[in-house]
RNA sequence: AGAGGAGUGGCAGAGCGGUCGAAUGCGGCGGUCUUGAAAACCGUUGUACCGCAAGGUACCGGGGGUUCGAAUCCCUCCUCCUCUGCCA
């Protein structure tokens, strides 16, 4: 969420990121932001000023009551009552100001950083870096949604059985691969300094808001009904909430924190070729990164998360490529995001693996997340985070990469994980 | 799930209708003293909003109510503790 202050003193330059963006009637909603601010500033200088009189009012009346001046006491009843009346009506117009306000703030997205190229879509993103070879297949490579058959180690059908579409079951290698690669991901990021948690994986209401996921993404989150709980469509919300109304000390900064969890979204989209397999899911396993950061050292954090995950790919031998979001194709609370994508050799397209962002304090206002800064002001902090990594199209890009006549190549760095070299 | 008890500042803990943004202790910060440190003493120490400022307003788990006036009384929700039940 934007913070009203910055909107009031840098609006030209919001409305340049917003148009960055390609969000549209962004200057109309700055304006009524702006009006908005100015009626609630107004209400509340009246209802604070008739609150006073009363306030004192009331001292006064407790004095002449106490010397049994009930008379006196009773002409000055008069003008409180007068007051309650007024603020009666003021109370509830300064609340819903205040919501009006609040709402118009949450549809407005994030302002990209100056970097963020321009553009409306993926084919305006900015490739910055690419590694790997492409591998050259055999002639009869699969894509993975024939290899997991061939090899009976993920089942759709099971899952279609017991849950629904998107909910995959894993047997046997494939169970174990995954095991494998959540071990891998949390030990590296381990070594890395992220402290791991375990978080639940449903949150409440007010978690939705704090990250962004609400009001923006409701409906694509699934919904307990009878407990008003959510099931995570990521770790990024439940370890970033952690910190919701919180004020760090210098020595608690900067925070590092990984964490393993199944995430789940309803994606109530497109079911084509593009999705087929394990490239979109309902239930999906995933290792995120997170890092809370004072403001003049978030994007050298951003850079280093980056170059974190790239390692990971490296040790995985995937080939990548790294990618600087254009303004149109980042999400709704960042500020600056760059994607790896790994080449899928049977599919031979890039497939999404990783997306690292810095939400600048865009998370942080809405959350109250706050540090102490040198002169003692409190001050808002810089929240990032990103996949490391998401397995599904890990597992994809390892079956299907390393598939060879005799079977499926594990990579080196995770043998020691699963126990076997090859799912054969 | 049922019965009972409780939620106050960083922590502990008083207050139970006006003098309470809130005693006291601990902790934190600044200072005096000291070669240095400890002790002792003095001062200071919540958050948000409005205001150029002086200052004002709100917040004692959340929401609502009674009252001229609520941390204090009432209603409701949430959370925690104890006992009973159920259960991985």
């Amino acid at each position: 969420m934007l913070q009203v202050a910055i909107i009031r003193e840098e609006k030209e330059k919001i409305l340049a990121g917003l148009k960055k963006r390609r969000f549209k009637n962004g200057e109309e909603l700055i304006d009524k932001v702006l009006a908005l601010d100015q009626k609630r500033k107004q209400t509340q200088r009246q209802q604070d000023d008739l609150l006073a009189e009363s306030n004192s009012l009331a001292k006064e009346i407790g004095n002449l009551m106490k010397s049994g001046k009930k008379e006196e006491a009773d002409k000055l009843k008069v003008r409180t009552a007068e007051i309650k009346k007024i603020t009666a009506d003021l109370g509830p117009e300064l609340v819903q100001t205040e919501e009006e306000l609040q709402k118009i703030l949450y549809l407005l997205p994030n302002v990209p950083h100056a970097d963020v190229p321009e553009g409306g879509g993926a084919d305006d993103n900015l490739e910055v870096y690419k590694h790997g070879n492409i591998p050259s297949l055999h002639a009869d490579a699969l894509p993975h949604w024939e290899l997991i058959k061939k090899y009976d180690i993920i089942d759709f059908d099971l899952g279609i059985k017991i849950a629904g579409a998107g909910f995959p079951v894993y047997k046997g290698k494939g169970a174990r691969l995954q095991r494998a690669l959540i071990n891998f991901f949390l030990d590296e990021a381990d070594k890395q300094g992220y402290r791991e948690m375990q978080p639940p994986i449903v949150v409440n209401e007010a978690s939705g808001y704090g990250t962004g996921q609400l009001p923006d993404k409701d409906g694509q989150m699934y919904f307990v009904t009878e407990d008003k709980l959510y099931l995570i469509p990521t770790a990024e919300v439940p370890i970033t909430n952690l910190y919701r109304d919180v004020i760090l000390t210098d020595e608690e900064l900067p925070v590092k924190n990984t964490g393993y969890t199944p995430c789940f979204r309803r994606e109530a989209g497109s079911w084509g070729a593009h999705v087929r397999g394990l490239n979109r899911l309902h239930q999906f396993d995933k290792v995120e990164i997170i890092q809370i950061r004072k403001p003049e050292e978030s994007y050298q954090a951003l850079e280093d998360m980056c170059l974190y995950v790239q390692g990971l790919l490296e040790k995985l031998e995937l080939p990548y490529r790294k990618l600087l979001l254009c303004g149109g194709d980042m999400g709704f609370t960042s500020a600056k995001t760059f994607d790896m994508e790994v080449y899928s050799a049977a599919q031979q397209r890039w497939l999404e693996v990783s997306s690292v962002s810095n939400f600048e304090t865009f998370q942080a206002n809405r959350l109250k997340l706050r540090y102490k800064n040198k002169e003692g002001k409190t001050q808002l902090l810089h929240t990032l985070n990103g996949s490391a990594l998401a397995l599904p199209r890990i597992v994809t890009a390892i079956l299907e990469n390393n598939q060879t006549p005799e079977g499926i190549r594990i990579p080196k760095t995770l043998i020691p994980y699963t126990g076997f070299e090859m799912i054969s």
